[in-house]
DNA sequence: CATGAATGAGGATTCATTCAT
DNA sequence: TATGAATGAATCCTCATTCAT
């Protein structure tokens, strides 16, 4: 007769799941997909080889749920940030703080990110611009579309512009060291994208 | 008594050289590094599976040397028509018109750039970053620097600047589709780049 | 929560590492180290071929364990049966008796052993000359030094009466057919020995 | 319209093979057969990897033909001083120093031949213990069935004896080093092999 | 649910051998 | 005869996945 799952193991399984993750973080990082070994992110997580295959079905799917997960985190300590402010341009600039701070603080996270959207598979690029569609909206309704709105920025494709603060956003991201250090300053960028964004002068 | 080779025989010799790469061009930026079959590439130039070991010593050479041949194009490609043009202005619009030029018409060797330079092996980055260094140095020189001086562009970090630049090449290209082509107006980002760098109204 | 190994479980395991232990020593005396096939053995142990590498990292570490294995089951029959006697002439005795008992007993593991002494390969061969260093000893004290002190054995250098009576008894091994059996009188064998050591009329 | 072979073609053929053999020997001696690469045999006798097919038909049938070569050689040069003298016990002294004298000149074929004769290639053994015949046969009828005819060594297995004069020679050869040094007093040696022939106290 | 022994597909690499030049 | 490009069989080893306990 199926008991009712107690919060005692509800708790413990979702801890495992969170050990699982954060074990797979570390592996994928460090070796990309293709290289990972899934039996070494069980053990490195605790647990015998064959655990994992409780909690995920394969590794693939590993793969995407941990997409997952980061893209939530990532878009959430971005956009509570983003949302205290009501300027488009302090917005961006909240969304360059906040960013670069979120990769120094979970910098093996960032390195997944980046492998899986400028990676070969195309399933796992697929899948991460789709778990981060709400950071693109984010950027291009409360950032883009806001300050063409307000006029501090110049008209133009809005999607490009998403596109372009993206890039210069995970290109940077790529040239911190393993442990999420900039050698770069930062405002630097923002300002870079500022003007790029006001645009009156251009070619 | 050994015999000399013949032109026809050296013809012969970087001819196959030729087909492997271009083989292996369409492998790796297919599957990526890790999951590119090295027999598969060998089979698909029209030669045993082993042929491609009396060219290149392992997988991994093999695709050290084609970052190498990818990047003496791409950086020739690209140097020659930034050659032309004196302004910095001018010379960067041509940095970006024949960079796109290139990856439109080499799609799959833009692929297997931006893979080595944002997947998770350090080799195949550091590698790639060391090609392109002739590229980063015109960039910064002809470019940036001479930008700088004439005054078209604000002050601010030349190595930044080229890492932006790049980041948003690169970026630019890896949202084209798999036939190389674009969906955004290259103008724009040349727009954006150059606003970007007079920066002078900066944040 | 890890659960500890049962009795049960550690029987399959060591039954398991048995099976391919023997399956290798038929591979290897038959074909020698370069020329056997791992996967074969793991195969002709009833397992898959994947099943060896759960229990031995390589081919190579597969060797040396199984030169470790014979070693230890090779020295203790025979000290055993040295060991009964005080006399250094019955032990002498004893030593070849016991040793061509287990010869004959194990035929494919005095083939391993003879193949990797005298065999191209300088890792096998120092390794299996450590793993019968304590017969060496063996001989050395219990027979050879012992004889000299009580005077049943002329003086000589006994580093070299241990080698060429280990000589003697491989080389004699090494004349059996592939059933183990001999087709020598191994009584003369044990006559020309210790007329050898007792060496008297030495030239 | 073929042209009888100059004396100036046989002996460029005749020294190519040499080479050969010769770079065999090296290959051979270091690696042993299986791990031994023709190419490179080729190759280190100055010609192209296909060259050695010219002479030798197959890998195996190259390391046939070598073992021929040795056998020769090494049979000759011990002949050659057994035969000088008359006496079984000098014979047999001549056997020895004429013995590890080849073996110090050519530690490489001593290793070839002592891989064949204790390797597990019964095709090699046999063919080894064949091109060897002669030098058995002289050890038998020279020096065992002379010294028993006169009295000089005792009765026995003639065939026996034989093997172990073989024993211990190659024994001992095996523990030179790979120059060819030896570490033991080879006088020591014949004396022993000398009362074991005697053997009138035998157990 | 946790375990880890077993599985077997897959792939990089070696190299003896062939043969057109 | 010498050459060396091409061949493809052979094999070590990895590892995602399954499943009985």
């Amino acid at each position: 007769m199926p008991r009712p799952p107690t919060n005692q193991r509800e708790e413990t399984l979702a801890d495992t799941r969170e050990r699982l993750l954060e074990a797979a973080v570390a592996e994928f990082a460090d070796k990309g997909f293709s290289n990972a070994n899934v039996n070494l992110i069980s053990k490195a997580a605790g647990f015998a080889k064959g655990t994992i295959y409780n909690y995920f079905p394969s590794k693939r799917k590993l793969m995407l749920e941990l997409i997952n997960e980061i893209a939530a985190q990532h878009i959430a300590h971005i956009v509570q940030q983003v949302d205290v402010e009501d300027e488009p341009v302090e917005r961006l600039r909240r969304f360059f703080s906040a960013g670069f701070e979120f990769v120094e603080q979970h910098p093996l996270q960032a390195r997944v990110i980046i492998n899986a959207i400028y990676g070969p598979d195309d399933e796992l690029e697929g899948h991460t611009f789709q778990a981060y569609e709400d950071l693109f909206l984010m950027i291009m309704d409360q950032i883009i579309a806001a300050g063409m709105d307000s006029g501090e920025f110049g008209p133009g494709d809005a999607n490009l512009f998403v596109a372009l603060l993206m890039s210069i956003y995970l290109g940077s991201c790529s040239l911190m060291d393993q442990d999420g250090r900039i050698w770069f300053n930062s405002n630097q960028v923002l300002s870079f994208c500022l003007n790029g964004l006001r645009g009156e002068r251009a070619a």
